[in-house]
Order: structure tokens, then C-alpha cells, then sequence
DNA sequence: TTTAGGG
DNA sequence: CCCTAAA
């Protein structure tokens, strides 16, 4: 085991060093920036396999979202396997964090003054365990949704760590009262220093880089524990005489992020818990949550093309998102899609060598043709006709979208039919997608009729039932973007369809299907799968049997719809407002932490430092939350709103925050002589 | 791309 | 959180 040393130093007085930027040559790598690239194009045809019954009970759709868990445990431990550079990376990192909770807790932190604080065991084990929760109940949040898939290598992991394998420690609070790290890696490095910005020292930033050859390179830079198991050579390179080695900081403020995000955001692709917490949310909430989540200045309709034709909405590129009251589908961020989606959006663009029509596009509720949508097929169902009030379970065997006729030239390549295809899904969905039912041939239209009424709650036969997905724009306003919901449905009540829509879209959204490559994104899909249980609350009248009943179905996997590439930059107008997502006690935690020893204007190492891994916080973000965190730390108490955030980190905030502002002071002043001199 | 600040 | 001028 690595000693445990302290080192304490008032900051009072001293005069604190130059602290240069850390190279930029570290940009450009991590995780921010990655991207995928070079998938496919995924299939037109929506599966939504869901074995098919009808049942009395409604506690039978909790059965089902059991079984999805299930089904999705597996999908991501299948998945991450799989392993596309960044998605092993996460999944390698995310449990080694997890190892380091351990040392993190042992660490001696020297407080404020010099004072030891005890508060970070807690909050630690706190980290652990619901980490551990995580893995357990595959309930996984946040951008780590493979966290939830690589409890082995968790476990290894740890032991790996346990056995001292590898031994890194932080010990030391913010840099002014001076800091020890001492980093050995597998007996191959050895390093330690005392060292701050906040310490005297002579030298700028010294930095220490190892780097492997492994594949697990990304993760070396960060991890400790990976670079004491790896093989590869270790490179150390240094800079001036000294070495500063810190690499848990960061594991362990990634920690607390992520454990802060299960708890609140829930942001995760196991639809499982998503759907059974939102049945619990209470309607209002959701939608006040909704309202405030889209400021209407953020809804800007799509502009109309030349031809009159409405743009592809640009839903396509996201996940979809629906508004339980008006059904409106709000797109996510691309950013968030890419981590879900195997199709780059760098795709160069869409090319447009081929003519796309569509012959049997409907207008206006016009009869839905054949060729419009082979209608989907139910598996089976059962009917309880003694109750009204009885749910009617259906199963949606596939959905298929309408069909599509392409011309294209011969002398295509076929990189370019694959884009005309996709470009014309893309008008299709982009369009809105509206639910269409078929009984036994022939659409139901009346939107208001009771299932009994119409009689699909009778139905017996496989197949006579049949859900078809038409373009939106016929009977439903284009879903996203738009900004005047009254007008979906012409404001009639919630209806049969009204509630399909939802799902159909839906099932894009909660998309997982085995085989796939990771799903993880940052908390668009927990947000997504929030809605339907939402919708189903905020339901009212007889519609609400129906909506529940299907609203287990998201739990199995399907083909999503959401998972049409779609060029964002072609569509810059329809950027969304991002999800708001409050800091956690934790996150604060670790923002403090770094910028006691970053300062306040190296945002982007801050992120990097410690919140590498919450691809959801950006650096501006990080400023903000500083910014907010000073101010609140200067208000009373009883101002403040939120999480109530620890005194004594608004202290810690407080102090850090006035250290770095005379440091900036000073080195103006610096600056300023220089220049005169 | 980052930083820094206003909104 | 967003937006953006500046660097």
C-alpha cells in the first residue's frame, strides 16, 4: 500500500506561481470528442416484437417490463462486448472508478485550514453503493449505461485493486493547503510530489503521461488500474523536473456523477425502472417538467421546401420525445443520438441522386392505401368483455413504414442508395408518424370510439387487427417542433390514436435491440421513456386502459425509428434546448475539488479532470455551475433553492473561489509589468 | 475550441 | 442553460 502522507500548508501568504494552461495537446482526445463513425444504415421495417397477449390486468404490463429487463440486461452485456473503441472504453472506465471508490474514501483529505474532513466517507460509500445498485438491478443511468453491463469486469477490477495492484493516492484538499500524490504504477512508475497551484513551487504545470500501447490506451490515461494490468510499455513523459501525478480525482468526482445521475436522472436506457418511477410520477409534475423542459422558443416549426413539401422534421436525427399532452414529438440533441446511434451524421450529407415519391402519400385522412403501410400484426389477444373498464392488452408484432418507391440511376454507388433510402425515410418520419388501425381491413378513423365500440377489444383473430404507420402530416400536425399543439387531433380528446402514436414513436426511442451497439446516451432515453408512463397518467376517460397496456411495450426490444441519421447541420434551427439536469451534491463535490486545484479559468481541465466521463457537462457548463455556486455560497441560506448544497462546500467554494480571483489579479499584474518593462 | 460574461 | 465575442 501506497504510505499515507499529509502535508498540510496554509495558502495565506503565499505567493502562488505561474500556473500555465496543462498542454493543449490533450485536446483532441477524450471521449468528448469522439464520434461514430462508419455504421449502417439500419433497416426500414420496425420490429416490435412483443409477445403478444391480452390481458385483464394491468399488473401484468409490470410483468412485462420485467421480462424487458431481463432482455436488456443481456443486450448490454452482449453489447459490450462488442465493444466499438469508445464504448469499451466506457465500460472499462466506468468500473474502474468504481475501484477507486475505495481508495478515494481512504484518502486522507486534508480540509479547510488543515482540518481533516470525515463528510467525504460518506458521500463515497454512498458512491459505491449505488454503483453497486446499478449493476445490480441493471438500472443504469446517465451516459453510462454501460456501467450496468460490466459488473464483471467491475469485480475484476476491484480486485485487481484490492490487491494493490496498482496504488494511487490522493491525499491532499485543495492545492493551497498542498497536495501529495503519489502514483505507482505496477512497479514500473513511481512517482510522487507535493505540488499545487496553490503551493510555491518553481516550476508551471508538470504533468505526467502514460501512455500504452493496449487498446486500453484510452482508459490509461485516466486509469490507474488499467495502466498497473497493462502489459504495454509505459511511457512516461515529463515535464520539467517534476511529476504530477493525479489520476483519481477524476475517477473519483466521475464517481459521484454518475452515481448522483441514477438517483436523479435516471438517464438511462433500462426502460424498466424508467417506466415503473414514472408510474409513479404524478401527471402534473411531468408535465410541468415537459413545459419547462421546451421553452416554445425552442419549437420552431420546420420550414417548407420549395415544393411546398414540409421538411423531413428533424426528429430524425434524435430520439424522439412526446409531450403527453399534446403528443408532440421533440427531438433530442444529435449529440446524445450519436452515442445511440450506428449512424454517423458526418455522413457528408445526404446525397440526392435519386428521385424518391411517394405514391400513396395520404392527404388529409385520405384512405390509407396498401401500399402505404403493411399493417402490423398482433399476436394475439383476449377479450374481457364482462368490464368495461377492463384493459386490452395488444401485442404489435412489427410495424412497417410506408412503403417507398425509389428511383435512383444505375451508375449510383451504393453508398448514395443507401442515403436516398435513408433520405426518404427521413421525409417520411421526419413528417410525423401517425398510428393508423386497421380492423379487419379497414382503418378505424373515429379517434373517440371506445376499443368495445369499435370493436377491437373483441377481436379473436391474429391479424385482423393491424396498426399501420402513415406520415403524420395527414392527420396529426408534424409532431416535432411544432408549437402549437392545440392543433394535434383538432383538440379533440385523447383518443385511441392519440395514445398509439405515442408508442409507435416510442418504440424507437427505447430502442435496444440485441446485437446492437451500446445504447447509452446521456439521459435522452430516460426522458423518452418517462413520457409514456406519463401519457398514460395524464390520460383520461376509457382511453387510459389502452394506453397502459401498451405502454408495456417498450420494455422488449425494437427497431427504433429514432434511429434515422439525420444531419443536424442542415437543420441548425432546430437545436433544443438541453435537458436541464441539476448538480448533484456530488458533482459539486468534485467541481470544487478541481477548481481548488485548477482554478477558475481552465474550465475545459476541469471538465477533463473531473468530469471526464459526464458526457453531459461541458466546460461551460462547469463555469456555470462555479458561477452559481459562488453566488449561491454568498446568499443566506434561506435563498437558496434546490438541492441544498453542503455548507461547507460553499465554503470550500467561497474560499477557492477568492484564491483564484487574487491569483488572476495577481497575474495581470505580472502581465502588466512585464509588458512595461 | 476555449474562455469569459451577459442573458 | 443559452448565446457569443474574443482569443
Amino acid at each position: 500500500m501506497v504510505l499515507q502522507r499529509r502535508l498540510e500548508y496554509g495558502f495565506d501568504g503565499y505567493q502562488v506561481p505561474v500556473v500555465p494552461r496543462a498542454s493543449r495537446s490533450v485536446r483532441g482526445r477524450g471521449p468528448i470528442r469522439k464520434k461514430c463513425d462508419g455504421n449502417q444504415i439500419r433497416a426500414f421495417e420496425i420490429l416490435a416484437c412483443v409477445a403478444g397477449n391480452i390481458l385483464q390486468e394491468s399488473e401484468s404490463s409490470v410483468q412485462s417490463n420485467a421480462a424487458g429487463v431481463k432482455d436488456q440486461n443481456h443486450i448490454f452485456y452482449t453489447n459490450s462486448k462488442g465493444g466499438r473503441e469508445d464504448e469499451g472504453r466506457s465500460i472499462k472506465k466506468d468500473p474502474c472508478e468504481g475501484g477507486n471508490f475505495d481508495e478515494k474514501s481512504f484518502a486522507c483529505v486534508p480540509g479547510f485550514k488543515g482540518h481533516h474532513k470525515s463528510y467525504k466517507l460518506n458521500e463515497f460509500c454512498q458512491a459505491h453503493d449505488n454503483i453497486s445498485h446499478k449493476v445490480g438491478s441493471a438500472s443504469n443511468a446517465y451516459d453510462h449505461s454501460e456501467v450496468t453491463c460490466s459488473a464483471k469486469k467491475l469485480a475484476t477490477i476491484s480486485r485487481k485493486n484490492n490487491c494493490g495492484y496498482s496504488s494511487s493516492r490522493v491525499v491532499g484538499g485543495p492545492p493551497y493547503f498542498g497536495d501529495f500524490y503519489e502514483g505507482k504504477v505496477g512497479g514500473i512508475l513511481e512517482s510522487k510530489l507535493e505540488d499545487g497551484p496553490y503551493r510555491s513551487r518553481s516550476g508551471r504545470d508538470q504533468s505526467l503521461t502514460v501512455a500504452g500501447s493496449s487498446e486500453d490506451q484510452m482508459e490509461l490515461d485516466r486509469e490507474p488500474l488499467a495502466l498497473v494490468d497493462s502489459e504495454s510499455d509505459v511511457k512516461v513523459t515529463l515535464s520539467r523536473d517534476r511529476v504530477n501525478f493525479v489520476p483519481f480525482p477524476r475517477h473519483c468526482d466521475n464517481i459521484k456523477v454518475v452515481s448522483r445521475d441514477d438517483d436523479e436522472n435516471s438517464v438511462g436506457c433500462t426502460q424498466t425502472s424508467t417506466i415503473t418511477k414514472a408510474y409513479r410520477s404524478p401527471p402534473d409534475i411531468q408535465q410541468r417538467r415537459m413545459k419547462k423542459l421546451f421553452p416554445s422558443r425552442h419549437w420552431r416549426k420546420s420550414q417548407k421546401l420549395k415544393d411546398g413539401k414540409k421538411k423531413p422534421i428533424y426528429c430524425n436525427g434524435r430520439n424522439f420525445r412526446i409531450d403527453e399532452r399534446s403528443q408532440n414529438i421533440y427531438p433530442f440533441k444529435k449529440r446524445k443520438f450519436f452515442n445511440q446511434s450506428p449512424i454517423p451524421a458526418s455522413d457528408g450529407g445526404l446525397h440526392h441522386e435519386g428521385v424518391i415519391n411517394f405514391p400513396n402519400k395520404r392527404i388529409n385522412g385520405d384512405n390509407c392505401s396498401a401500399a402505404f403501410g403493411a399493417s402490423s400484426s398482433v399476436a394475439s389477444q383476449q377479450v374481457p368483455h364482462e368490464s368495461k373498464g377492463c384493459d386490452v392488452k395488444l401485442s404489435i408484432k412489427s410495424f412497417k413504414v410506408p412503403e417507398l418507391f425509389i428511383e435512383i440511376p444505375a451508375t449510383a454507388t451504393v453508398g448514395s442508395l443507401k442515403r436516398t433510402v435513408m433520405e426518404a425515410v427521413t421525409a417520411v418520419l421526419g413528417d410525423g408518424l401517425h398510428v393508423g388501425i386497421l380492423l379487419q381491413g379497414k382503418e378505424i378513423r373515429d379517434d373517440n370510439k371506445s376499443l368495445l365500440q369499435t370493436g377491437i377489444s373483441q377481436v379473436q383473430k391474429r391479424h385482423s387487427l393491424g396498426f399501420i404507420l402513415e406520415p403524420g402530416h395527414t392527420q396529426i400536425t408534424p409532431p416535432a417542433c411544432t408549437e402549437r399543439p392545440s392543433m394535434v387531433s383538432g383538440g379533440k380528446p385523447r383518443s385511441l390514436s392519440r395514445h398509439l402514436a405515442p408508442l409507435t414513436l416510442q418504440l424507437g426511442a427505447s430502442y435496444a435491440s440485441p446485437g446492437r451497439q451500446l445504447l447509452n446516451s446521456g439521459g435522452s432515453v430516460e426522458r423518452d421513456l418517462n413520457i409514456v408512463p406519463s401519457l398514460a397518467d395524464s390520460s383520461t376517460g376509457n382511453a387510459m386502459p389502452e394506453t397502459q397496456a401498451l405502454v408495456a411495450v417498450p420494455a422488449t426490444s425494437m427497431e427504433p425509428l429514432a434511429v434515422v441519421p439525420f444531419d443536424q447541420k442542415s437543420h441548425p434551427e432546430f437545436v433544443r434546448r438541453r435537458i436541464r439536469r441539476p448538480f448533484s451534491v456530488s458533482e459539486v463535490e468534485a467541481l470544487v475539488q478541481a477548481v481548488e486545484k485548477l482554478g477558475t479559468g481552465r474550465w475545459r481541465d476541469v471538465k477533463l479532470r473531473a468530469f471526464d466521463s459526464a458526457k453531459h457537462r461541458t466546460y461551460v457548463d462547469l463555469k456555470d455551475k462555479w458561477k452559481t455556486l459562488v453566488h449561491t455560497a454568498r446568499i443566506s441560506p434561506h435563498q437558496r433553492r434546490g438541492e441544498p448544497v453542503p455548507q461547507e462546500l460553499l465554503d470550500r467554494v467561497l474560499a477557492a473561489h477568492a484564491y483564484w480571483s487574487q491569483h488572476q489579479a495577481r497575474q495581470q499584474l505580472k502581465t502588466a509589468e512585464a509588458v512595461c518593462s
